[in-house]
DNA sequence: TCTTGATTTGACCATCTGGTCAAACTCACG
DNA sequence: CGTGAGTTTGACCAGATGGTCAAATCAAGA
């Protein structure tokens, strides 16, 4: 492993490269079901070459997470309490939505991660994400008390624009199947900007 | 392996402890992160025992996935042309989310498999879910038509119904890291309920 | 150009994993 | 209770997999 001195131009061209590796591989196979072989190969380096780097498959798997992590949580991030509710209501389920069509690796990463009980990120869970939650929820009932849109559970709210977003993206095949070549997104957003303006009408 | 004449009284037993034992590794560690040790020490057998009944893994994860394939369509099915439109789609949505509720192994089972691209069942995706999804869209659309419900894009009111209601289940971890102790269905429904009957009333 | 730290690799290892097999055991039934 | 089919298992195997290591190669600054 080389000193912890500032990075050198091969280090961070390897590292970079081993990270969107572990992106596609992990992101297509699970933890589990993703071998350093196959990262190392994707990346186009030797198995070795790649532990000189991340000392193990673990080491990257977490890395890839945390450094994720603020990317995915970005467009809630963004809610803004003083602009006006229904509109940025719908910017947040459009910057979801578009990053469903633009980063569905990363979507799929999670999901994996997710689905088989969060191992490795329950930590992030309870905490960054529940915080963050918690924080944009009593602006959603701030919202709801003065009469701004409508009273919902807000919590069931924001897990309602989670579930129709990212759908499109970790279930992409299932849709596929069935809209044949009808492009997913086109279809979506409409339909999810009227399904959430008809919900949240005051 | 035994002859192909009836199953004996241990046979019938054996084969059912294997495939809920199956259930249970499957759908929390994906097919790739199941191993055969795990689903026989779960089903209290030998590994050799368990390749007596099943000659791979391989076949008891396709046994598992194309005998649960008609309990998860089961509840589009029973949707009913002759029936109250909003009533149906209603029912059809309570279906699910009892699913959620019931069976989520199930869900997640699934879900494992779709994230990952459904290497295994993409057949029966552009076959039997296609077709039956077709055969309701259908119905949908006439009621479109008829003005008994909104007209929206059928195949994505299908996709959020499923999106809605398989969330709680595939995402539990998520969920409950939010809610705290809270019970996920008790807002899940009459959040779901007010949903859509917001978004369907013509 | 020389030197030294950074980088790369072939060979190797221990463990895990899916699967096999012959021998042993059990059960139902005549 | 004897027998043959049905059931179970310990021992084993080959290939995959995560990870190690010493030796070889490379790159950049003095």
């Amino acid at each position: 492993m080389p000193k912890d001195r500032a990075p050198t131009r091969i280090q961070k061209k390897n590292r970079a490269a081993i990270l969107e590796a572990a992106l596609n591989v992990f992101s297509a196979h699970g933890f589990r079901g993703a071998t350093v072989d196959q990262i190392a190969a994707e990346a186009g380096l030797s198995k070795p070459n790649l532990l000189y780097y991340f000392p193990s498959k673990e080491a990257i798997h977490t890395a890839l997470l945390s450094g994720l992590l603020d990317t995915w949580l970005a467009p809630l991030h963004e809610l803004d309490a003083d602009g006006d509710p229904m509109e940025e209501i719908l910017s947040y389920i459009r910057r979801k939505l578009q990053m469903s069509r633009e980063l569905p690796r990363e979507s799929r990463l999670f999901a994996n991660e997710l689905v088989q009980g969060a191992p490795r990120i329950h930590e992030a869970l309870s905490n960054d994400l529940k915080a963050l939650v918690d924080d944009k929820t009593t602006i959603l009932t701030q919202w709801m008390d003065e009469g701004k849109i409508a009273r919902l559970h807000p919590y069931h709210l924001i897990f309602s624009i989670w579930a129709l977003t990212q759908h499109y993206a970790d279930f992409d095949v299932q849709v596929r199947a069935i809209l044949g070549n009808e492009d997913p997104f086109a279809g979506a957003e409409p339909f999810i900007d009227t399904l959430y303006r008809k919900l949240l009408k005051p």
